[in-house]
DNA sequence: GTTTATGCAAATTCTTTGCAATACT
DNA sequence: AGTATTGCAAAGAATTTGCATAAAC
């Protein structure tokens, strides 16, 4: 994504695009995967930690980032809607748990669910775990030369 | 939830069903929230922490629980299910954001979806977050007060 | 000049493991 | 005896905070 485009996401969430916050949110959107903290320490090396964790919770609160929970670790992936209300571009996640990646599930969008009267939502989070594609062909040639 | 209940659970789980374990299992059968590990620890004392760890890694091993991750922490709730295969009792889970309890929306069943070609599902955490009835009372006071 | 952002170091919290002792079969 | 379970202590990993410096407005 074109630096012009994320400064854009900066505005359109009212968020001050520092040089450490627009390498942070391009490297998110040029990543394939969520990220967790330490992914994005050795990606954006050499800002601190602490700044990235700050930074993404800025980003948090202003609703630039989704935060996933994978079981391993707190994963960030740049939220691309421009309506902080309405997360149009929210899809279901998948954990390997062999290879422990992360997959966004592009084209699988979350089904949504009638609350119990009373509460009130926010965010929704869809992790589905198993094996992701990859790992079931390894697994198959593992069986084999058993 | 009886003492002979839990048993079978073992029985029905293929775990040997210890006294420490019994304990645990009851504890987490009695508790209505799912349960983390430092919440057992206290419930549970004064069998030691590693120990209801490996216990719950048993149980998640033999599919006698389900585990979730809202954020905090990771948390347990005994799956009712006697089928390991298929669990007729997932439901959705609500993380209230002020007061970080995790709820059981028992009513509410997780809508499954049609992963992409090639994944190979084995369970669904569908974590809603937001503001649970007790909050947004509390919330409603506040603000009255303001 | 005041506020905001940053880096460094350290504290906290949560999870996990090593190992010796105990209980079970 | 041999295997499985347990407790204690400590290690590890991930997250979060305090505080002094530097940059931005």
């Amino acid at each position: 994504m074109e630096t012009e485009r994320i400064v854009e996401l900066f505005e359109e969430h009212g968020i001050k695009p520092t040089a450490n916050r627009i390498v942070i949110a391009r490297t998110l959107a040029a990543e394939e995967f969520p990220m967790s903290l330490a992914d994005l320490e050795h990606a954006v090396y050499p800002i601190d930690k602490s700044n990235i964790f700050r930074t993404l919770a800025t980003f948090k609160a202003h609703h630039m980032v989704h935060v996933l929970e994978d079981g391993s670790s707190t994963r960030y992936e740049l939220c691309l809607s421009h309506d902080d209300e309405d997360d149009e571009d929210m899809h279901v996640h998948f954990f390997c748990e062999r290879c422990h990646r992360t997959f966004c599930l592009y084209d699988t969008p979350i089904p949504e669910v009638d609350l119990p009267e009373g509460y009130h939502m926010e965010t929704i989070n869809y992790m589905v775990k198993g094996l992701c594609p990859e790992c079931i062909r390894k697994e198959g040639l593992g069986k084999m030369r058993t």
